[in-house]
RNA sequence: GUAGGUAUAGCUCAGUUGGUUAGAGCGCUAGUUUGUGGCACUAGAGGCCGUCGGUUCAAUUCCGACUAUCUACCCCA
């Protein structure tokens, strides 16, 4: 009978849920996208195929060798790697059409081709929200962008997690000042900080022919630490000769004003000279947010400032600076540490169970509740009882209403609670509120 | 691109020092009678032991190649 039965896989590194975490997935992105709305950032969708050109107009050599690149008749095709790119494309596109400053977000999948491993996939959620101004853009939108992150990882459920920030102007002043060329791979090490401690990086950066004095001047730079006003204290009384440095030692003190005035509590943000992030449009202020209590999962949520985000593709100057949550790999890990944890496996809330002849009366019954914004389901297949709530058991849904000869006479439903496994008679309209 | 590990039931994995009918747990299906799930018991379905080749009387087992997959590095969300 069973002839040529091609194996079901997919490819790996793309994330496919069973319904229980598809559920879970779904609401930790509701969650954000409505945190994203209530600070008024405006939807946005950007075709998952670009122009190669458009794609490849800045790039390096590394996004290049990542990005899935293919033909299609004479076009060369592009599949996203990330939304920043495609939003510098849109804005520049679009630039009369918008109202500056642009504050808009995106939730969707981008397309990475690496070789995939733990908690690193090829196709992946990000969601972004970026604030580009037309010409300037004031650094009170960078400490704006903080107190978003920090609301939405309130609404994702946790309290204890510290958005790091730092500012690139700083970090570029301060290298450029001690002679470095090449600033790029010293971040590149700094930023392993954390994970390979103090010696591996004094070694990594000895490997690179950083003097050793440099070296210690890097480290004691990196080893500032203390709250917020105390670093500011450390580098205002740096004596550097660079501009860029006292610059962006000016920018992190505005910004960090304007965060205690947004409300942000000072336990979930500190100042990290540590931190740098790889990519290098970023011009200003960095963020990189950790979770506290499982620091091994890393940064949950990182961006920056950029001030020439279009300048590919437009001569007008627009100034962003916005933060992407790397979805798919938070929840991913979420998963895995035991932080979050599904529950049921559908939507439904009650399961309907006509007996015999009650299947139209079960449908109105079905339709009211669904009125009332209760999602409901009638189990519409033949099967006796045991397999009914047997079926509502395994998908978890919390309660199940009988209905047979008895209810139609009378109308009071017969209502089980699945968890508790306590049944009583009900009237239609009082179901909404015994459900909470 | 570099380096390791793994490949046996739908899933997680045992196992055969090379020998006839290949195992467990979970899951799945059915039953333990008639308007009640979880628990328990019973029964059942489900495997060319990744592919190709070599050694051997005999290979799922040993060897090799290939493929797939996982992990780490690089880089990143």
């Amino acid at each position: 009978m069973s002839k040529n039965i091609t194996t079901p896989s997919i490819l790996p590194g793309f994330m496919e849920l069973l319904p229980a975490d598809q559920l879970l997935f779904n609401d930790l992105l509701d969650k954000i996208r409505k945190t994203y709305e209530k600070f008024g950032f405006i939807p946005l969708d950007t075709p998952m195929i670009e122009k190669s050109e458009i794609l490849l107009a800045k790039s390096g050599g590394d996004t290049e060798k990542q990005i899935y690149r293919f033909q299609k008749g004479d076009n060369d095709l592009s599949l996203r790697f990330d939304l920043t790119v495609p939003l510098a494309r849109y804005v520049a596109q679009h630039f009369g059409e918008l109202t500056f400053p642009f504050r808009r977000y995106h939730i969707g999948k981008v397309f990475r081709g690496e070789r995939p491993q733990r908690g690193r996939f090829r196709e992946f959620y990000q969601c972004d929200i970026d604030i580009i101004g037309s010409e300037t853009l004031s650094i009170i939108n960078e400490a704006e962008i903080l107190s978003v992150i920090h609301e939405t990882f309130l609404a994702l459920g946790f309290q204890n997690f510290t958005i790091r920030i730092n500012n690139r102007k700083i970090l570029n002043g301060f290298y450029e000042g001690l002679g470095i060329v090449d600033k790029g791979g010293v971040l590149r090490v700094l930023d392993k900080l954390d994970k390979i401690g103090v010696d591996a990086i004094k070694k990594e950066l000895s490997e690179m022919a950083i003097a050793c004095d440099v070296i210690d001047k890097i480290m004691d730079f990196v080893a500032i630490t203390g709250d917020k006003q105390d670093i500011l204290n450390t580098l205002l009384a740096i004596d550097s000769d660079s501009e860029m440095f006292k610059l962006g030692v000016q920018e992190l003190q505005e910004v960090c004003g304007y965060i205690d005035a947004f409300g942000v509590p000072s336990e979930n943000y500190a100042i990290d000279l540590s931190i740098a992030r790889g990519l290098d449009y970023y011009t200003g202020t960095i963020y990189e947010t950790v979770l506290n209590d499982y620091p091994s999962i890393g940064s949950v949520c990182s961006g920056g400032r950029y001030d020439a985000l279009a300048e590919s593709y437009t001569k007008q100057k627009l100034p962003g600076v916005g933060i992407s949550i790397g979805l798919t790999r938070l929840f991913y890990q979420l998963k895995e540490a035991g932080i979050i944890k599904a529950s049921k496996a559908t939507p439904t809330d009650i399961l309907i169970i006509p007996m015999q002849g009650a299947m139209p009366y079960a449908l109105q019954v079905a339709s009211k509740l669904r009125g009332q914004d209760i999602p409901t389901e009638v189990y519409l297949n033949e099967g006796k009882l045991k397999k009914q709530f047997g079926y509502a058991d395994k998908l978890g849904i919390p309660y199940c209403i009988v209905i047979g000869e008895e209810e139609m006479q009378t109308g009071l439903l017969t209502m089980k609670n699945m968890q508790t496994g306590t049944q009583e008679k009900v009237n239609i309209d009082s179901i909404g509120a015994l459900m909470k």
